[in-house]
Order: structure tokens, then C-alpha cells, then sequence
DNA sequence: ATAAAATTGTGACAAAAGTCACACCCGTGT
DNA sequence: ACACGGGTGTGACTTTTGTCACAATTTTAT
């Protein structure tokens, strides 16, 4: 976790691909090629052949898992500056999620057969890479603890602060999330009914942790959000959504 | 998910290292150091700096995240030929949680500086790793989604196709799962209690899902269970414990 | 073999979260 | 200006899961 004053100067830094170096970003921008996306399209489905990843030059994608019955829950957010796709393991894997463009965006395609060359032939990138791998699995592994241990309160606090790492602008009233999100949403990012995340932020409004600002929400006591998660101070890198 | 007669022949077949080739294996086993662990001992805490794999000889070994108020909730199990660890993402990382040995055991520490450097000589082999890495996460999310999506129940049911996957061995009467786990084991594993696990397994029992051979678990129909969670038919390495 | 310790099983009740129904608010397009 | 649609807010009720208490059973240690 990150004090709000890290945020305050640049509150889009929270790219994953941070971890690369200069060359190996030169190298990755080499190998993919640009598609434009409109806001709604699927990238990829779920079971589709996971042979390649995306970068996202502008925009937004969401990564969905949904059930039969219509429920969708919200894997991740990524935005710009952001890397994301699976890492086949073997030959003919699938992902095991949707990606879906949030809003119009512009993307950048990398081959997993055109990227695979170029870390056989640079170990420095290789191991790059398995740091951005590690990265994201540890995105993954707090989530998993956070959404599971301290109930629906827990889980959306821990999204509240999550995105106030990814979204987040500070100022003297507090935190500003600048971005919207519906109750669903939310609901969708842990697991819970829309009404469930209405009466945790009906809550959370009434003992002045939050408020809203021009229907985004401001988060005004943080700590009482961390409070409630258990928040155990993981760097700034993985505490995002 | 795999069919039981995958199962059958090997039970014990279920090592993530598979995924590596033998010049690999070798280049491996000459950088670990042997270190023998006593039942019960730590390998590493959560918040230890994250410095070193390591690959089980002999034995079994629990990851565990704990909470404050002393709720233990376990990750994954890891037996022979299993790697596991951290791949630090930048200087000083930290474990995010706790390695256990659950019985006497035997293993093979690697540290992450002997490795990096193998890895940056050979591409190939850091490209295996990257595989490894890939096949870790997508364990993690699959019990992720497995865990939230479907109440209780589906949690345990498909924490039991686990690990019949993991520990089964096939017979004409269906899969026993050749360890031994305790209710309260069985909830710390899906974040429930004793009592909730207790009443679904009794629940499963009188469905004739389940059975007990020496109070070991004994999966009669496993189709009921894959119903339950609604399995995806995802590969057998990553429908594991 | 037997006592102690750990684990299981179960009822009664409480808390958390979901479901359903409906009123209301608010921005947008005609 | 107003109707419409998506989103919000909330009460009443149900289902799921947890909590507590205690007896019964199984495992382990002596």
C-alpha cells in the first residue's frame, strides 16, 4: 500500500509495464502491431487459443470471467501503459478469461511466437518478463486474500483502495477516484449484489469515509478503509485493480 | 479437468515441473543445496524477503496466508517434484505468505541469484520458466474463480476434484484420495468453517457423492461435483490443489 | 489397554449476503 | 418540457454461512 502523497503527482503511473527496461520496451514496441478497438468488442473469449499479448497504447480493457447463469465477475482493469494476456504453458492454450474494451481504445498486439524469439535470444528480457509474470501473479495472489478474508465490507474496501491506487487523484479534501463506476460494477469487482455494494457505500458515506464529487467517488479517510481490510502495506505495484 | 483414467496409472504424476525438459531439470538440480525440514517447521514467513525457490525431494509442504485474528487460510499444498517460491519482482520482495512443512521433508533451495544467472545464459530455459510461472498463475485463478463463484459448496466441491487430481488414486469404486485432511483443513482451504464443511461433505455422503475408506475420502461420482462447480474441462495441471 | 487429545457431528440461534419489489433520481434525446 | 432508460436507494423477506455449545467418536500417546 502507498501513502496518498505517492499518488498526488501522477496518479496514471500505475502502469505494469513500469518493470521494463528502456530496450526491452523498444523491442516489445518492434514486435506488435496496432489494432483499434470500439468500446464493447471482445479481444479474446475465454477457451479462445491464448497465443498472443496486448498492450494498451489508449483506452480501457476489462478482464471478465462469467458464469452460465449471466453473473460476470471483474478480474482486472488494465489501462494505458498496461501489458496484459496469458503466458501459454504449452502448446493450444486457452485463456481463461474475456477481454473486453471499456471504452474506444488502440492496442498493441504481440505474438507470443514473435516474443518467444526474442527472449531466447536476449536472457536479460527473458528475465524481465518473468518479473512482469511474478508481478501479476502477485496482483492476482492479495486480490484472492482480500476478497476472501474479511467479507463483502473487506473486499470492497480493499477495491476502494485499489482504485484509488489505479484511479486516484489526491487533493485537500482526499482521494478523487476519476473514473465512474456503477454499483454493479463494483458488486462484479468482489463478488456481491449491487445492493450489497449500496449499503456497504450508504455506510461508509454515513461515517464520512467516502463522500462523492460530481458522482466519483472521493475517498476521505483511507486509513478506516485499511482499517477494515487488514491492509498489509504491499508495495504500491500490486495494490491496484 | 482431466477423465479418472488419467488419473489411474500415476497419482502422484501431478508435479508442476513436468513442464520442464531434462537438460533443465539437471541445470536445476546442480544449483539447489539439499536442506532437510522437520514437520511443522517455516521455510520462509510472509514478509521474509523473497530470495530463494525451492523444490521438494521429499515430503509436502503448505502455503498458508494467516490473519490476525489467527484464521489460517491455505493457498496451495505442494508435494514432490513440486517448485514453488517467489519471483521476486525487484530488490527486497517479500513473500506474501508462509511456507509450512506438513511432514518431514526434503528440499532443494535455489536461490534466485544463482538462478537469474543461469537464465540470462540460456533463453530457452528461461523461457521454460516463463512456463512455469504462466501455469502457477493460472492455478491461482482458477481456484480464484472457483472459490467465489459458487457459495460453499461449490468452493469444496471443487476443491475435492482437486484433490482427487492431486492425491487420487482411481479404483473400481471411483477415486480415493490418498491423504488425509481434516474438516477444519478442508475449510481453511476454502474460507469456511469446520461446521459448514462438516454439514456439505454429510450432505454429499447421504447423495452417495462421497464416501469414507478408512477415513480417507472416497469420490463416487465425481460428475455430481464437476456439476456443482460447473468445471470448465480446464487442462489437468492446473485442476490442482 | 486406557486415558487424553483431537476431531466429528449436530442442534439452536445469529449474522451476512442475496432476492424481490418498487419508488425515485437524473441525464439525454426528441 | 417531458418521456425514457439506466442507475440508485431501501424495506421486507429468504438463504447461506458462521457461532456457540456440547455430546459422540476416533486417534494418539503412555
Amino acid at each position: 500500500m502507498n501513502t496518498a502523497m505517492q499518488q498526488s503527482e501522477s496518479p496514471y503511473s500505475l502502469k505494469n509495464t513500469n518493470i521494463f527496461s528502456a530496450e526491452t520496451y523498444t523491442k516489445l514496441q518492434d514486435i506488435m502491431y496496432e489494432q483499434p478497438v470500439e468500446e464493447g468488442s471482445y479481444l479474446f473469449w475465454d477457451s479462445d487459443v491464448a497465443d498472443k499479448l496486448y498492450y494498451i497504447k489508449k483506452g480501457h480493457v476489462r478482464i471478465t470471467k462469467s458464469s452460465d447463469e449471466g453473473k460476470e465477475f471483474i478480474l482486472y482493469l488494465f489501462q494505458e501503459g498496461d501489458l496484459f494476456g496469458e503466458w501459454a504453458s504449452y502448446e493450444e492454450a486457452r485463456y481463461s478469461y474475456n477481454a473486453v474494451a471499456a471504452e474506444d481504445s488502440v492496442l498493441g498486439v504481440i505474438q507470443q511466437r514473435d516474443l518467444e524469439i526474442l527472449l531466447w535470444q536476449h536472457g536479460e528480457m527473458a528475465v524481465e518478463f518473468m518479473k512482469w509474470m511474478g508481478l501479476m501473479h502477485r496482483i492476482t495472489q492479495t486480490k484472492f486474500r482480500d476478497l476472501m478474508m474479511y467479507g463483502k465490507t473487506g473486499a470492497l474496501c480493499s477495491t476502494l483502495i485499489r482504485l484509488a491506487n489505479t484511479y486516484g487523484s489526491s487533493n485537500t479534501e482526499g482521494i478523487l477516484v476519476t473514473h465512474r463506476f456503477t454499483n454493479t460494477e463494483l458488486g462484479d469487482m468482489i463478488g456481491a449484489t449491487r445492493e450489497s455494494v449500496n449499503r456497504i457505500l450508504s455506510d461508509l458515506k454515513s461515517k464520512k469515509v467516502i463522500d462523492y464529487r460530481d458522482s466519483n467517488i472521493l475517498i476521505k479517510d483511507i486509513e478506516y478503509l485499511r482499517d477494515i481490510c487488514r491492509c498489509e502495506d504491499c508495495p504500491l505495484s500490486i495494490c491496484r485493480i
